[in-house]
DNA sequence: GGTATAGTCAAGTACTTGTTTAACTAAGCA
DNA sequence: TGCTTAGTTAAACAAGTACTTGACTATACC
């Protein structure tokens, strides 16, 4: 996904943000980390119980979509919730412009 | 979707309402229908430029996850949205309990 | 250096989804 | 009765997705 930051998506952006979000693990994937601070993949991968060739699957998903940060260090990756994007795709579809 | 009016949704039957907002046609549809007033399928396949057997596919997809509410009149049928639906979806990720 | 840890990539398979086409039902009307 | 309108359903196919497995990279520690 495009870091756009003004305007308002198309619907292709935003089904794409939803598309993040139409599987179970994601979603619990979201619940873990809507507490705002970082996760390991490790730790992720042990709190929804699979692997960690699975967890890197979905984290693919959800960064692409920008719903979720990522950054490296070291061996070790985290991710912590990207509220902007959920708002952003949430209000469009709720609020009447 | 189960009726459900009280507690707290699990993450299948979260991931299905954003499953049913994960296409650009039904992205499109939602806008159509969130200004609040019912609109009937063959008004809403023509603002879509889809045939009324593509609408009615993702019609049941919606009404199924409950986002859109359905009323068959005669042969016509009337879509509205079911704001309840989104804003519980959408609290639900990003509210932290 | 060797080994453990954390993550990524690619191939394969099974399952699901979006779309088109054609056949079908049911209501309204002349 | 026949014709039109509005919608539904089923079959078929292409494309996409979730998951597993195994191989691979890169960092840290002894």
């Amino acid at each position: 996904m495009a870091a756009k930051t003004k305007g308002r998506w198309n619907a292709i952006e935003q089904a794409k943000v939803f598309a993040a979000l139409a599987d179970p693990l994601r979603v619990r994937f979201m619940e873990q980390v809507s507490d705002g601070q970082e996760h390991t993949g490790t730790d992720l991968a042990a709190e929804l119980g699979i692997s960690l060739a699975l967890l890197c699957h979905h984290s693919k998903i959800l960064v692409e979509a920008d719903v979720v940060q990522k950054r490296k260090s070291a061996q070790t990756s985290y991710y912590k919730v990207r509220r902007e994007t959920l708002a952003r795709a949430f209000a469009q579809l709720t609020i009447r412009s």
